[in-house]
DNA sequence: CTTGAATAATAATTCAAA
DNA sequence: TTTGAATTATTATTCAAG
């Protein structure tokens, strides 16, 4: 199992699961068959610049790093507004209408953002395809999207 | 001493130093007569939900929390973007002209931002003038403005 | 309700090894 | 270069007290 699997793993369980502290990744990992210790997630957290964030109710949380995201995120959330036409989901899936030519940016941009939720992006001259990890995770980046058209 | 002036110092040495670690946040403040000790400190950073986020060169830093902000975040960027006119800077102040009307707008989502390089911001009709809490920060916060200029 | 002292819990790092 | 075991450093919490 190579570094790179394994974070990309630690991505998807992070899409999936409240994590509180290292050893929770220790653990799923190991139910996925990856045997690591908290010494190696610690250095992974670093790599992966993740961040265990104080939550509202008191406990912790570790999350995926937001900086790194701005620009991406301000661009998506830009061209989103400019291009949306409709959406539609079913399962793990987001399907969205943009008008002609903004399909595949709209997708690169989904992309860039590295959302833990998102299996892959595909986009045509006027459509937008998202594969989700879950359906759940589907759900959330829904609401994500649905944030990104609330400011025109 | 009251806990919410702590916290707004805390805000304010978050803006002017690389805090590594709640303790230098004990010595700063003991520096500015506020004896506290880790535990208090570890109070405050849930409260306050900061940030302890893996830095690039692979040191950690506290920080302010992203989510929280993101709303305001987008729709500063997108009213600075649309009415910006021009930007002035001297000792702690950052003066920005932008089109008629939208001064306070632009004024108050800067404060909704709770920036902690912010002391304070005041908008007219065409002028918003922000006074930084030091110029260190107000550089900082001038290098903000200036990556959401850049997405029009 | 807030705090410090002490402690427990968690996370980062060192060091040897492969 | 990557890792685990052990260690150290750091952070969170408990518990008693103001």
């Amino acid at each position: 199992m190579k570094k790179q699997e394994r974070q990309n793993i630690i991505r998807q369980l992070l899409a999936d699961h409240e994590i509180k502290k290292q050893e929770d990744f220790v653990n799923l990992l190991k139910e996925k068959g990856v045997d690591v210790t908290q010494a190696t997630v610690s250095r992974d957290m670093s790599e992966m610049q993740l961040l265990k964030v104080p939550a509202q109710n008191g406990g912790y949380r570790y999350s995926m790093p937001p900086q790194k995201t701005l620009n991406a995120s301000r661009k998506l959330q830009q061209t989103i507004s400019d291009s949306f036409v409709s959406m539609r989901t079913q399962d793990n899936f987001i399907f969205i209408k943009v008008i002609p030519g903004s399909g595949p940016v709209v997708a690169n941009l989904l992309e860039q953002m590295a959302f833990p939720e998102v299996f892959g992006t595909l986009g045509d001259d006027s459509s937008v395809l998202v594969i989700c990890t879950a359906e759940t995770a589907r759900e959330q980046l829904e609401t994500k999207i649905n944030q990104m058209l609330q400011f025109n």
